[in-house]
RNA sequence: GCGCCCGUAGCUCAGUUGGAUAGAGCGCUUGCCUCCGGAGCAAGAGGCCACAGGUUCGAAUCCUGUCGGGCGUACCA
C-alpha cells in the first residue's frame, strides 16, 4: 500500500511538475482519517501559492487508481488526502505475511553491506553492573535489527589490559593472596575491593599455593583478567549476547598503530608537548580544550587507543558502525571523529549511541550504587532475580536517552502488570488456540479460508496492526532507536486480547469465520515471535 | 561557568521526518467468567505537554531565553 500510493503520487507530481521532495505518507491516529494519508498538498502551497485544498483536487484529479488496492480517497481540510484500503487488499496481506513466516519484518535495506556494533566494552577489572547491562541489550538489540535490515553485522568488545587500571587490578588481587595466606597485606591505594577477588584469590591459592613475594604483578594480573573475562561472558551468555569480535588495545600498540596516529597529527601540526605530556590541539578543531594524549608518564590516555581503533574500524571498511556509550562518555566521541576528520578518513558513517543511566528501584526508593567501594549490584544478581528475558525488557523499553528507572518490583511481579509477561501471554494464548482447534477437529488451513469475511471492526485494526511490524523495525534501524520495538509489540498484544474478547475463534457452528480467524492468528503469531526474537526474549508455547 | 541528555496524567514513560480531538501502563473508582487461557477485556476520573517568547497553514515536536534534575567538563576508562 505505501510504496504503492508512494509510487503513484510520485509519478502524478512529475506530471504536474510540482516538487516532489516533501512528499510523505503517514498512518493517521483516528480511522476516520484512513489507512494513509498525505500532507503534500500542505507542504505545496507556498512553493506553488496556491491553497493547499485546491492543489489537492488537481492533484488527485488525475490520479489512476487501483480500486482493487484504494477503495476510496478523501479530501479534508486543510489539506489532507486520505487514503483508504480495500479490504480485500488488507485481508490478502495475512497471506503474505503467512507466506515469509519466519523472515515476516526482514529488509534488504542493509544487503550487501556490513555493519559493526562495539558495545559493553568494559574492562576486566570485574563483574558487568546493570550499569553495563543497559548497554549489552541495547546493543545486542541493535545489532538483531540491523541484522534483520539485511546488514553482515559484526559484534565488538573493545578491552584494555595493558594500562594503569589492570596493574592496580593485579595488585589488588596480590594483596589479597596473601591476606588469604594470613599475611598482614593492603590493598593498594584505590585498588579493587570488590568480594569477587577474593573468590579469584581463593582460587588462585588452590591452583598455586606457593607463589611467594618475589612473584611478578603480571602473573597476578593476568590471572584475575582471565578469571574476571570468564565471568563476564558468562553473563553475557547468560542474557544471550555473543560477540564475534574481542579487540585487544594491546594490539594497537603492537603493530605501531598508535605511533602512527601521534605520526599523522603531529604532520598536521595538531600536537604540542606541554607539561612533559603530549596534547592534542582539539581547541583548533571547535573543541572547547586541548586535551593530552600521552601523560608525562609516557603512558598514553584512553584517548589515543581510542583515536587508533577507530581508524582501525573504518581501515576495515564498515559501510556503518555504532558505537553504544554510557552518558558518562559523552567527551570522548568529539575527540575521537575530529581526530579521524583531520587525518582525512571517512567518519560519516560512525554513528554514536548515548545511553543515559540506570537508577534500580525497590519498594519505592533507589538501590544506591557507588564504583568505588564496590558496593554495587551486578548483572548476574540482577538475572537471579527476575530473569533473563525480563531483563531485557526492561532495558529497552525507554528511550535511550531517558535516564531508566528499573522497577525491580515491577520486573519480578508474574502477572499482566509485567509488559514482559503480558506479551508472552499473548504468543502463548495463540498457540493455545491452535491446540483447542485441533482438538475439536478445525483446519487451520490458511489457503482454504476465505479471509473476506474478517471485516469487523476489531479485526481489521489488529490485521492493520500487525502489517506495521516491518514499518517499526525499519524506523528502528533508521533512528537507532530500540525502544520502538517493545512499545510496538505492547500495542499489538494489546490489539489481539482485545481481539479476542470481542470475537469467539474457534466456532464449530461456523468453520468458515473459525479459519479465517484462525489465519489471522498465524499472522499474529509470526509477527509476536520474530519481534520477540529480535528482543532476545523468548516467545512460549505456554505459560 | 561551559557541553550533552531529560522535564508530557498522582507515579513510570510513549508520542515516526512538525499534522487532524495529546496516548499507554501502574495507582484510584466501577463493570464483564455456565462460553476458545480472567496471566484477559471494558468504562470513569486525572493535562496550560516546566515557564516565556519566536518560526508557519499547523508546535509536545524546530529556534532563543529562563527555571529545575542527571552526566560530563582529569596527565581515570
Amino acid at each position: 500500500m505505501f510504496e504503492y500510493l508512494n509510487r503513484q503520487l510520485i509519478a502524478r507530481l512529475e506530471e504536474l511538475e510540482w516538487p516532489t521532495e516533501t512528499l510523505q505518507l503517514s498512518r493517521p491516529k483516528k480511522v476516520e482519517n484512513g489507512d494513509w494519508s498525505s500532507n503534500i498538498a500542505m507542504t505545496l502551497a507556498r512553493d506553488l501559492k496556491r491553497a493547499p485544498m485546491q492543489i489537492a483536487e488537481e492533484l488527485m484529479e488525475g490520479m489512476q487508481l487501483d480500486s482493487k488496492i484504494v477503495e476510496k480517497y478523501d479530501i479534508l481540510r486543510p489539506g489532507f488526502i486520505n487514503f483508504f484500503q480495500t479490504s480485500d487488499y488488507l485481508t490478502s496481506q495475512i497471506r503474505t505475511i503467512l507466506k515469509a513466516g519466519d523472515s515476516y519484518g526482514r529488509n534488504a535495506f542493509g544487503s550487501g553491506k556490513t555493519a559493526q556494533v562495539e558495545f559493553v566494552s568494559a574492562n576486566p577489572t570485574g563483574p558487568l553492573t546493570v550499569g553495563h547491562g543497559r548497554q549489552t541489550v541495547l546493543g545486542d538489540t541493535l545489532a538483531n535489527i540491523l541484522t534483520w535490515s539485511g546488514y553482515d553485522v559484526t559484534r565488538e568488545y573493545y578491552f584494555n589490559n595493558a594500562g594503569r587500571q589492570m596493574r592496580l587490578l593485579g595488585e589488588s588481587l596480590k594483596a589479597r593472596y596473601f591476606e588469604l595466606k594470613g599475611e598482614l597485606t593492603l590493598l593498594p591505594d584505590g585498588g579493587y575491593e570488590g568480594d569477587y577477588l577474593i573468590d579469584i584469590a581463593k582460587a588462585l591459592l588452590a591452583e598455586k599455593p606457593d607463589l611467594d613475594e618475589t612473584t611478578e604483578i603480571d602473573r597476578f594480573k593476568e590471572y584475575a583478567e582471565n578469571s574476571i573475562f570468564a565471568i563476564i561472558k558468562t553473563s553475557l551468555e547468560r542474557i544471550g549476547v555473543k560477540h564475534d569480535v574481542f579487540y585487544n588495545e594491546r594490539s594497537l600498540y603492537e603493530d605501531g598503530k598508535i605511533d602512527e596516529v601521534l605520526e599523522l597529527l603531529k604532520e598536521k601540526g595538531l600536537l604540542y608537548e606541554k607539561d612533559g605530556a603530549t596534547w592534542f590541539k582539539t581547541s583548533e578543531l571547535g573543541i572547547e580544550q586541548d586535551r593530552v594524549l600521552v601523560k608525562s608518564s609516557g603512558e598514553p590516555t584512553y584517548r589515543l587507543p581510542d583515536i587508533a581503533y577507530h581508524r582501525e574500524k573504518v581501515a576495515r571498511g564498515f559501510d556503518l558502525v555504532v558505537d553504544i556509550f554510557g552518558a558518562d562518555h559523552i567527551d570522548a566521541y568529539p575527540d575521537v571523529l575530529s581526530a579521524l576528520r583531520v587525518m582525512g578518513l571517512k567518519h560519516e558513517h560512525i554513528q554514536v549511541v548515548i545511553h543515559q543511566f540506570v537508577t534500580l528501584m525497590r519498594s519505592g526508593e533507589i538501590v544506591k550504587m557507588s564504583t568505588r567501594k564496590a558496593n554495587f549490584v551486578t548483572l548476574d544478581e540482577l538475572i537471579d532475580e527476575v530473569g533473563a528475558d525480563v531483563v531485557r525488557y526492561f532495558y529497552i523499553m525507554r528511550s535511550a536517552s531517558s535516564h531508566l528507572n528499573f522497577d525491580l518490583d515491577l520486573a519480578k511481579r508474574q502477572t499482566d502488570e509485567n509488559p514482559v509477561f503480558y506479551l508472552q501471554y499473548a504468543h502463548a494464548r495463540i498457540l493455545s488456540i491452535y491446540r483447542r482447534a485441533k482438538e475439536r477437529g478445525l483446519e487451520a488451513d490458511s489457503d482454504q479460508a476465505d479471509l473476506s469475511l474478517l471485516n469487523e471492526e476489531f479485526t481489521v485494526a489488529l490485521i492493520n496492526q500487525v502489517l506495521e511490524f516491518p514499518e517499526v523495525l525499519d524506523h528502528c534501524r533508521r533512528t537507532l532507536e530500540v525502544h520502538h520495538l517493545p512499545s510496538y509489540l505492547y500495542s499489538l498484544a494489546t490489539a489481539l486480547h482485545k481481539f479476542y474478547t470481542e470475537y469467539k475463534v474457534i466456532d464449530l457452528e461456523n468453520p468458515d469465520l473459525s479459519k479465517a480467524r484462525l489465519a489471522l492468528l498465524a499472522a499474529v503469531q509470526i509477527a509476536l515471535r520474530n519481534g520477540l526474537r529480535v528482543l532476545g526474549i523468548s516467545a512460549p508455547e505456554q505459560m
